[in-house]
DNA sequence: CAAGATAGATACAACTCATAACGATTACGC
DNA sequence: GCGTAATCGTTATGAGTTGTATCTATCTTG
């Protein structure tokens, strides 16, 4: 074990000895861009899990809340209290189905549909702001570095 | 706007409206690293918090308790509880400092250096399990975007 | 029809992370 | 020097996220 000299106060304590995991940049990175998405979305009335709610609801109309949830792999109850939160400002219509009268089919307003677009402007302008220094190919790239680790890791699970 | 069909119970609903979102893709990754290495930690008492308070402590031996709440980036009442746990457990000293009596000198015991130095090995073994589809070279592209999108991020705020 | 599974909801707990404020101590401006 | 401001560690507190266990209503299946 190499003995090191005591940091005094003057020195600069850094992370330095945790970079090298990969982990911990990523963890770090993720850091950023949840700041930034937040802030972004604040304005709008949204986080992070309202927003990707739209979107996905936006996507599937019709859906149930478990399927919801499966899509954004959080556990029922967390959803509760935001279909609750959407359907109370209106932005999303929770319907009886005659055929399964247990399920609600989730759908957008047209409130909803109209926030979801500006919201999805705005993530969109935050990427373009927080990925500039990346290019097209360094963004592919990411993302199917990204998906790698992704799919490795629930394999293992 | 375009009309969707709506989505019965028989049609599978996925995240795919989200995977545009790069940072949708790094959050995802982020939750299976997390996962994995919480799983790899758990063993040895420690979670993702203390395991890096024991590494730049290691690295930076005498540093007191604000400087290493700025390298790990949380506040400092944040790391009162995580100092204590890991005074009680004798794997790190708190030593008043004379020439300052507000701050204290935290140091690894031999116990301390011991158990991060297993758990240093086990976290390398999580990262090359997880990252067994990336080669070096990816890994260090990977390390750089996330670079360049941390960098731009802090920055930006 | 009875037994088990599923949808949504409720209650609850654990963990993370931030802010505000306080006593003790040190640094600094005048 | 001396008083004001800043810093260190701490306590208290709150917001936000996520999981488990359990309940009722409803559907499915043998």
């Amino acid at each position: 074990m190499a003995v090191r000299e005591d940091t005094d106060t003057a020195n600069t304590v850094t992370d330095a000895a945790l970079r090298p995991f990969l982990g911990f940049n990523l963890r770090r990175a993720w850091n950023v861009i949840h700041a930034d998405l937040a802030a972004t979305l604040e304005p709008l009335g949204l986080r992070m899990i309202t927003f990707s709610a739209l979107t996905v609801i936006g996507d599937n109309p019709g859906l149930s809340q478990a399927q919801l949830a499966s899509a954004l792999a959080v556990e029922r109850p967390n959803l509760v209290a935001v279909t609750e939160e959407l359907t109370k400002r209106d932005l999303i219509s929770r319907d009886r189905v005659p055929s399964d009268r247990r399920t609600y089919a989730l759908r957008l307003t047209t409130a909803g549909a109209r926030l979801l677009a500006q919201a999805t402007e705005a993530v969109q302008a935050h990427e373009r702001a927080l990925y500039a220094g990346l290019s097209d190919a360094d963004k592919a790239r990411l993302r199917t570095l990204l998906g790698k680790i992704e799919s490795t890791g629930t394999e293992r699970s």
